[in-house]
DNA sequence: TAGATTGTTAATCGATTAACAATC
DNA sequence: TAGATTGTTAATCGATTAACAATC
């Protein structure tokens, strides 16, 4: 924030603060894991019947300093209640529209087996507002069948649908030899984020974002701090 | 490190190094968690016949900047050869000593649906060092069925089971509704980390440790940086 | 009012990175 | 040797946290 010789003054944070909700900088990486993460517990509050929220309470299930939590969210405008907390819901649309993630999303799975049933039939997807509108597998046995209220397609469909449905999500939920080819096709189909839950190093081009999934990173992690 | 008034010595910072390993001070989160995700990178490079990598390899798969994974490393030693890379083998089985995971860790899985059969059928535990070696759930038509190698049992057994086996890992795959419920039998039963796959907020003692998987969150942060 | 919790400051600490000599 | 890549320094930047006045 560069504001000449003068010091800034409240207009001046003000300002800043509208800028970056409406199109201003990018918010930093930790800031934008932390916020996803409050989004979530606040999702699941919500659905618990919680109306109110503090910082120590969110502190409790995230493990983020509540002085940090404040401050996250106090860099954007005054969102809480002193002696009360945050009202979950209000809480839930500034975060939503910080993040830019208001809208529907609509994803590709790729992968009919266990995984990819138990994808598909989770409410974790959808709280969040991301869909998945096509189902996709190469096995013929299971092409046809379908995953909730989704039919199983054979991948030759995928360019077309990728289009029509407007995908920019493909989540890889195939054994780790089929991935790559995949990612690939994914690729050349325009998708430019693939969540990938197999244990393949996929090569993509740059202006693609590979994130792998691994609960096992996470356990590794876990365990280190129970055995210190 | 506190050597008085003296500059620290090349001794001293071995002697440090040392002790990091040995039993020293506790990693901070940040390098433990990136160590864990080099570890990922490592153990499918080493599947795929890889028998050295550079520092900026393992950039382009983990996002971590490579100087800073030079010096994650030589903090702990010198582990490369210049010009050359790390050799993946001797860099695995150094990680893993500085995690102390270097043994086999039994866990217990809840749920034998779709997700729960989806993570007793995958590498990816098995891979670091993690054996499912009891499934539990509570629907009678699944008791005595296998799943691999291992018969799903009754959770009363929980107990009994923990006990035998020294697990200390409990992993959740159960709906929403029954995760708390379990969490608690795990806590009584002496386990001291649970990974949950539901989308519960679960509440227990501070000597345990929960890691609430979440890839709707990881999705919203990717899209994030997409969208801007 | 009394208690609780936010918003914010100020100070510290650790993470990050560019740059480059060392060396394989 | 020439090219590549490590190990390390030094400088910067952002994250973290304790503390507390403001105020619901």
């Amino acid at each position: 924030m560069k504001t000449g010789e003068r010091v800034p003054t409240a207009v001046d944070l003000a300002a800043s603060r509208d800028e970056a909700i409406a199109s201003g900088e990018r918010l930093s990486l930790g800031v934008a894991a932390r916020l996803s993460r409050y989004l979530q517990v606040l999702t699941q509050a919500k659905k618990m019947g919680k109306e109110t929220i503090s910082s120590r309470e969110l502190s409790d299930y995230t493990h983020v300093n509540p002085t940090q939590i404040r401050r996250d969210f106090s860099g954007f405008g005054k969102f809480g209640k002193r002696g009360v907390g945050y009202n979950v819901d209000a809480l839930v649309s500034q975060i939503r529209k910080i993040l830019r993630t208001s809208g529907q999303h609509n994803i590709a799975l790729f992968g009919a087996g266990h995984l990819g049933q138990a994808i598909a039939s989770s409410d974790i997807f959808a709280d969040h507002g991301f869909r998945v509108v096509a189902i996709f597998d190469t096995d013929k046995r299971k092409i046809g069948q379908t995953v909730g209220p989704t039919k199983v397609r054979h991948a030759t469909e995928l360019r077309a649908v990728v289009e029509e449905e407007d995908i920019v999500v493909g989540v890889l939920a195939v054994p780790t030899a089929a991935a790559q080819s995949i990612a690939d096709d994914l690729v050349e189909a325009g998708v430019k984020i693939i969540f990938n839950y197999s244990e393949a190093l996929l090569q993509v081009p740059p202006e693609v974002t590979v994130h792998t999934s691994s609960p096992a990173v996470d356990l590794l992690y876990a365990l280190y701090f129970y055995l210190t």
